[in-house]
DNA sequence: GCCAACGTTGGC
DNA sequence: GCCAACGTTGGC
């Protein structure tokens, strides 16, 4: 039995359509560093575990689509490159501090399911991502919220 | 651009 | 281990 995930993603850096242009779909989810986000990928994230993937910091935020993990955390090679702007010292290949998961594009709404639409869904009142302040990047679903979701989305 | 919320850092 | 300062997130 999968279970159910929400990630953030800025549509301006990394949004539902670079997702589908990638070769099978599939990107890894670098950039993490937020231990708690962390914990959820490295020890709670499985195989064929489905994701909502939410645009954030933007126009229009909300629910853009769906994806899957296709591949368990490994360490995020991005955290060890002096280049990269998630550069973190404190992480290396010997002792990685960061991990990531590779997703893969399931279905793309024709539509976003916005915010605003969610908020107004009552059965969706205790969704973490309704409750303020929070600003963790992936967050757990229940399959109930997860059902009421999908309900609002295009027919596939 | 503003601001509330919250995580992280570092001095003590 | 406390806590003030600072940085980041993300909706508006």
């Amino acid at each position: 039995m999968s279970a159910y995930w929400l990630m953030k993603s800025e549509p301006d850096v990394f949004g539902i359509d670079d997702l589908a242009s990638r070769p099978r779909c599939t990107e890894h989810w670098d950039g993490v560093r937020n231990y708690q986000a962390r914990n959820m990928m490295r020890d709670e994230m499985r195989l064929g575990d489905q994701i909502l993937f939410y645009h954030s910091s933007c126009k229009t935020p909300g629910v853009a689509g769906i994806a899957q993990v296709v591949r368990e955390a490994y360490p995020d090679p991005s955290a060890w490159d002096p280049e990269s702007k998630y550069f973190d010292p404190k992480s290396s290949p010997q002792q990685p501090r960061w991990f990531m998961v590779d997703v893969q594009l399931v279905r793309k709404f024709t539509q976003v399911i916005t915010l605003e639409q969610l908020k107004a869904q009552p059965q969706l009142a205790g969704m973490q991502l309704l409750r303020r302040g929070n600003r963790l990047s992936i967050l757990p679903v229940t399959p109930a919220q997860w059902e009421a979701i999908l309900q609002l989305a295009d027919p596939a």
